[in-house]
RNA sequence: GGCCCCGUAGCUCAGCAGGAUAGAGCGACCGCCUCCUAAGCGGUAGGUCACAGGUUCGAAUCCUGUCGGGGCCGCCA
């Protein structure tokens, strides 16, 4: 017997899938060397997989007919043969040939247990993986204007970016999350303005909000910390002498309530990056420079868009970027008629620093309303690592907020919207994040905070957590029953004492668990995991409830010690995979559910 | 007018790198606590995968078009 379903020291790369496949694969060479074909054929398409339907196996694989395909052989006829010789390996119960050339798997049931066994002995390291090689990948996202509070809109994309990274880093990746802030345009000269109003009114002065401006009640305090630190001294100057004063004071106080909003998810970022700074070291001049070294800088006037022209719209000549030649569909204006940079300048030079900065990948992650962006800026990415920097963005769709008032449109200069702080004080972070990741990041997500609120005990993140609180408890009770149930005695215990298929099918959702995490990590897709863990709590509720009628079933079990032990140490092994995939999602694996 | 995302059960959404009879939760209906936590379990009902073509042995999945929803579209960021 081969090593591939033994353990493998401190490393448990255990995946059955991804090892099974490997050997159908090899079978299959060695047949077609027998039989005189090629044997160098694209085996990618090749899969081993639990099927749809469970008639069909505990796992399926299509390799002979894709290799037939390419080959234009008979389907069956190499299923036939492939099976043969699958057939002589004696961890596999069944194999049959079925449709157009499937063969399905049946495993003997103590190769899925000492798969869980790995489990246990692997703790949180288990579905740990080295797909990422220590790549260093850089995330960019939140990334909110520095202009108020976190409202719910943004908590998808926190959620999303910063779950991401755990799931990178538990597949071997170097992960640096960071933050852009947009403190150099007219919008934070804007809040400068607001905030000098609550200052003046912090001063005891009538003041009357203009369009554009910021009425939202969380710039009071900052205008009474601008008295406290000014005291009347900004009074009755004109703009160009307190602009820069307040508007520095007020970004400052504007991140920290952002840091404490993203500390209330969990979520800590490793830099936040001032494209102020940008615009102050000349480095938009550089990397346009770079850009202009490569002919993709010139002066020219864009065409008019297409369809109804917006009212005040007249040909004009600018410094335009040829993102054409890079996938765009028009060149992008990078200097306004007044001479200043656009943002998307300063964005320029951003993505040019974070390629020097030698990550081996970027992504980044925006909100719905940035999409129009994506292509300009992966043509400024391409453009400057010569096509070199693999570079994704994630769009996360916009959040549509249902209260009892209906939904709700947030806008942070009405001052009108759903606070992070007030949807996480109301649900708590765990219900939050794990809401925002039940959803894939491109698909429309409904926050219905009312729902939420009020039957925050039938959301989805409870029946996993308790599936977990029940794993938790039984291994308590047997400790007070006098078992030994630690994972070292787990790992001794016998496990070749389940073989009931409800037992299996536990143990074969937890072998599943390292290629779930490979492919959530591989398709940057963290709500995969979500999805599984709660299959995987189904799976252990069930047992647990089947327990109650059939001794066979039930965990502990005192007048049967060494089975007992044993079904305990297959729950273990599930109480594992719960918690390190709950904390990929940020979500706390809590151990007892009493209120 | 153009570009991006989406359209799957009454509702909210999965569907894994095209595969064999399309799934879950909620809602509806019927059952299960003297028994390891019923915040749970079992079962029933419910879908021409928006529509029309195409590629393929095989399409919810890939391509084209149409319709519908959302987002974006030259000196806002």
């Amino acid at each position: 017997m081969d090593s591939v379903w033994q353990d493998r020291g401190a490393r448990f790369r255990m995946d059955k899938f991804f090892e099974l496949r490997t050997i159908v694969i090899d079978l299959l060479k060695v047949i077609l060397d027998e039989q005189g074909l090629e044997n160098a054929l694209p085996f990618s398409a090749v899969t081993v997989e639990r099927p749809k339907s469970a008639g069909h196996g505990e796992l399926s694989t299509n390799a002979a007919i894709v290799a037939a395909k390419s080959l234009g052989q008979n389907p069956a006829w190499l299923a036939g043969e492939l099976a043969a010789r699958l057939r002589l390996d004696s961890r596999l119960q069944e194999v049959a040939v079925a449709g157009p050339g499937f063969i399905n798997l049946r495993l003997r049931p103590e190769v899925w247990m000492s798969i869980a066994r790995t489990a246990v002995g692997a703790g949180p390291e288990f579905g740990r993986s080295n797909i990422g090689a220590g790549r260093r990948i850089h995330l960019e996202f939140v990334s909110a204007n520095p202009t108020g509070p976190l409202h719910v809109g943004h908590v998808r994309g926190a959620v999303y970016g910063d779950s991401l990274g755990r799931l990178l880093e538990f597949t071997g990746h170097d992960v640096v999350r960071e933050y852009y802030v947009n403190d150099g345009g007219a919008q934070v000269d804007a809040l400068a303005r607001s905030a000098y109003l609550r200052y003046l009114e912090a001063n005891g002065s009538a003041v009357e909000f203009g369009d554009g401006e910021y009425v939202g009640e969380y710039l009071i305090s900052v205008g009474i910390g601008l008295k406290e630190r000014f005291g009347d001294e900004l009074i009755g100057k004109n703009e160009a002498e307190w602009l820069e004063p307040v508007r520095t004071y007020a970004i400052s106080a504007m991140m920290d309530l952002i840091r404490k909003d993203l500390d209330l998810l969990g979520i800590e970022m490793d830099i936040f990056f001032s494209e102020r700074s940008l615009q102050e070291t000349g480095r938009i001049e550089e990397a346009l420079a770079e850009l202009d070294r490569r002919g993709l800088i010139y002066e020219g006037v864009l065409d008019p868009p297409k369809g109804s022209l917006p009212d005040d719209w007249e040909p004009r000549r600018q410094t335009l970027l040829r993102a054409t030649a890079h996938g765009d569909d028009v060149d992008r204006p990078v200097r306004k008629s007044d001479g200043s940079w656009t943002y998307f300048a300063s964005d320029i030079a951003y993505h040019y620093d974070k390629i020097k900065r030698g990550y081996d990948e970027l992504v980044n992650i925006f909100g719905a309303d940035h999409g129009g962006y994506t292509k300009r800026l992966k043509a400024v990415v391409s453009a400057l690592s010569d096509g070199g920097m693999p570079f994704d963005i994630k769009l996360t769709q916009l959040v549509r907020v249902i209260t009892n008032e209906g939904a709700s449109r947030m806008s942070k200069r009405a001052g009108q919207f759903v606070s992070l702080r007030e949807a996480v004080e109301a649900v708590g972070p765990d219900v939050t994040r794990f809401v925002m990741l039940m959803r894939k990041n491109d698909a429309q997500l409904e926050f219905n905070f009312e729902e939420v609120r009020r039957q925050s005990k039938e959301n989805p993140v409870f029946y996993v957590q308790y599936a977990h609180a029940r794993i938790c408890s039984v291994l308590e009770r047997a400790r007070s029953a006098g078992f030994r149930v630690d994972d070292s005695d787990l790992l001794d215990c016998n496990w070749s004492l389940l073989a009931h298929p409800d037992l299996v099918a536990l143990a074969r959702r937890v072998a599943e668990w390292p290629r779930t995490v490979d492919q959530a990590s591989r398709h940057h897709e963290p709500h995969r995991i979500a999805f599984y863990l709660n299959e995987l709590a189904s799976d252990f509720h069930s047992l647990w409830s089947k327990g109650n009628s059939d001794a066979e079933l039930k965990l502990l079990d005192e007048t049967q010690p060494d089975a007992s032990t044993a079904r305990i140490g297959l729950a273990r092994s599930a109480g594992i995979v719960i918690s390190s995939g709950l904390g990929i999602l940020g979500v706390t694996p809590i151990s007892e559910m009493r209120n």
